[in-house]
DNA sequence: TTAATTCCTACCAATTTAGTAGGAATTGAA
DNA sequence: TTCAATTCCTACTAAATTGGTAGGAATTAA
């Protein structure tokens, strides 16, 4: 019930990504992929996808590769995932017009949907990649020191 | 995205309708199905599974129909929608254990796929078809008295 | 020229969604 | 006893969605 599917994953993780290697050098498909453990061919057409809602800039040809379009401060979770799976959408009638339920305005029930939509949507729009990017830096921080008493090379930053 | 199907609707709106007439008579399935504009054979179906789950009543034969099998009150939201869309599952990863994503604890987005999940849960949990049955007739009161001006026949009540 | 890379389009199997359908079993009432 | 109303059980299905795979054209740095 009420899922995030595998694109909206995929992108998300993809974008996380790329935001902690903002303003140095583009990224191609096949490193993302290959760190971030996403199919390949599968993930092409999900950038594919950012790109055109303008989210991600693309340099093509050798030694060419992605990176983002706009500042990690300015990218929402919810900006990501709604061009993958669709905008918020909990129930058609919450959208009063199209697809209304027979009911429409004189339904308690589509009060509830709405306050639902809400909760989500603030939930999502509040946070922003430039989040996601400082709190992977910091988990992955942890995750050295605590290594480092067994080893001087820590694992790689993956995420 | 994140969509509440029609089962979570029309289980949701025939709930409503019976916590409406909740310690009254039963109810039959052409009754709500008919009031609710919701197809009968589907209906029929998913009301096997509210029973199932132990949120309805049914008699059996020639006038039988019909009830809420608690008080309204201790019936959530959340019960009614999780019975025909299964458990809220915003992420696999939420659930640790299970399917989770490569990085698992290590990873930053997963702490905002469980956030998204609490925000979504609460306020599922927090309804209460008490609450939505008295919303209901509160609307139709000041509808009725919207019409009363009218005619001296006030709409049918059908939520 | 070549190798690396993005870009575009088509295809596919499995699952889910939103129902439809037939008929057996139960029961109150005539 | 019979009948009509009603729940109960099981099977089927068309269309859409999900989660990919695949082939190859276009671009560009070296
Ligand atoms: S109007 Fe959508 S549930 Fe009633
Ligand atoms: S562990 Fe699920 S998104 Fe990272």
């Amino acid at each position: 019930m009420l899922e995030i599917g595998s694109k909206g994953e995929y992108a998300t993780r993809a974008m996380v990504y790329l935001a902690r290697r903002y303003g140095r050098h583009t990224t191609s498909l096949t490193a993302i992929a290959d760190e971030q453990r996403i199919p390949r061919r599968y993930l092409e057409q999900l950038i594919a996808e950012l790109r055109k809602a303008g989210l991600i800039a693309a340099t093509r040809g050798a030694s060419g590769g992605y990176t983002l379009a706009k500042d990690p401060a300015e990218i929402s979770l919810y900006d990501i995932v709604s061009v993958l799976e669709g905008p918020l959408m909990v129930q058609d009638c919450v959208e009063n017009g199209r697809n209304a339920c027979v009911f429409a305005d004189e339904c308690a029930v589509r009060e509830v949907w709405t306050d639902l939509h809400q909760v989500i949507y603030d939930k999502l729009k509040s946070v922003t990649l430039k989040q996601l990017a400082d709190r992977a830096n910091q988990i992955r921080k942890e995750q050295n020191a605590k290594y480092a008493i067994y080893s001087r090379y820590p694992s790689e930053m993956v995420n």
